[in-house]
DNA sequence: ACACGTGTTGGATCGTCGCTCCATTCGTGG
DNA sequence: CCACGAATGGAGCGACGATCCAACACGTGT
């Protein structure tokens, strides 16, 4: 005789720590560093917290859910890190784009998230920065606007782009020197003659730097602003 | 006695009509654009074209790959019909853009695609162009890179926006205004004394075109770009 | 002490997905 | 005429997100 009824399942022991959405998410962010978006997976976050799906759900509306307030922790922060407001709005916008830059660059699944559900409250703060900023840099009404939002568009073209890139490391290649090397092998078999730029592209792919081409389309962006004060 | 064995199930007869990738493709297109990304199942597909999933298999490698040639074959093409050279390179970029622009936004799911395999080699040709009119502009050398790989992130993260508010378009609301209008209520809530710039954001979405504003970020970008000549 | 209610937990279970596997069929060259 | 390979249809597998409910802990009222 197992239980009172004889109908249910042997049960384990209820859990001695409190189980939160603060710890579900810590622990769904720790998954999806190490493993990429495919690693989270609600069977093993309950392995991994040694509790079931009810507990879960419990906490957590959905998967979406889940990943939405990943991705909110994973970002807030970005903007308070590099609002002093001592420096020039021009120092101010780059150091903003590249705390995101970097916060994605570390995070990657990230990226993939915001491109499926961007207006996050989360990048409502950087949004509203880099609004202030461009103001500040004397643009003024509906050019603000569309100042503020090409480049928050920019940003997060970059780091979809990083985040595929990511995945794609993550996935076959062994490290990023031999994956570098077989992308630059496979941009070289690229005929000469019908893409001539993409091909030159392709030599320089070795000695290219995400991080530095990242600023460096800021700094068009910024300057192509300054034309509309 | 169904059949000789009796073991093998009874079967269909073999269909009239060849099945062929390029079938195959088109179908999902079609699936893609009526239902978005989730409408597209193996199984649906194989209801729709009265046939098994080793057919499809046969001449798909998996569902990536028939995601793949369906983003391929909406995009191929774009950069062919602006490409007449005539006109000046300032001109054709912000026509190649707004094709680019165009296609994606009349199919959105390839937006959410690109951002998950990058570097197709439809991509290839606008990346090509893109650079080749950059050189026309005057630019040179590394800048070339940095610039043509800034304007394809800009209209990729742009497209990558579209299509994710396009998903939310073909989900809940039942049009475009009252879409537009939910937003616009929702992002009227946002605290004023937070968000100045986000509020006053919110007061000019109605009167907001997606289109125009992404032509104005090419022309920001253009306008930058004229300065590293 | 005890019963009750409410918030929490664990896990069996469901429907669907992408994909594999194999028996079967058709077309065609020897 | 037949053998063989390309093409086809569909049963079945494992994994997924999500639902549902019985079991549990614990504060509160009596």
């Amino acid at each position: 005789m197992a239980n009172r009824t004889g109908q249910g399942p042997a049960r384990a022991p209820r859990r001695a720590d409190g189980l939160s959405r603060e710890l579900i998410i810590r622990t769904a962010i720790d998954m999806l560093d190490s493993g990429g978006e495919k690693a989270l997976t609600l069977r093993a976050l309950t392995v991994r917290l040694r509790t079931g799906y009810g507990a879960i759900y419990h906490h957590v509306a959905d998967k979406d859910d889940l990943l939405a307030a990943a991705a909110d922790q994973v970002i807030t922060g970005v903007t308070a890190s590099t609002a002093d407001g001592s420096s020039d709005p021009r120092t101010a916008l780059r150091a903003l784009a590249l705390s995101l830059f970097d916060a994605i660059d570390a995070h990657p699944w990230v990226g993939a998230d915001f491109s499926r559900q961007p207006w996050r409250p989360a990048l409502l703060d950087f949004y509203e920065s880099v609004g202030r900023l461009v103001g500040d840099l004397g643009v003024q009404h509906e050019a603000r606007f569309d100042a503020a939002g090409a480049l928050v568009n920019y940003v997060l073209g970059v780091a979809a782009q990083n985040a595929a890139n990511a995945r794609l490391l993550a996935g076959g290649a062994a490290d990023r020197e031999t994956f570098l090397e077989n992308a630059a092998q496979q941009w070289a078999q690229i005929d000469p003659g019908r893409y001539p730029f993409v091909h030159a592209a392709a030599t320089h792919l070795s000695e290219h730097d995400d991080r530095e081409q990242f600023l460096v389309g800021v700094d068009i962006f910024l300057a192509g602003v300054a034309t509309l004060r």
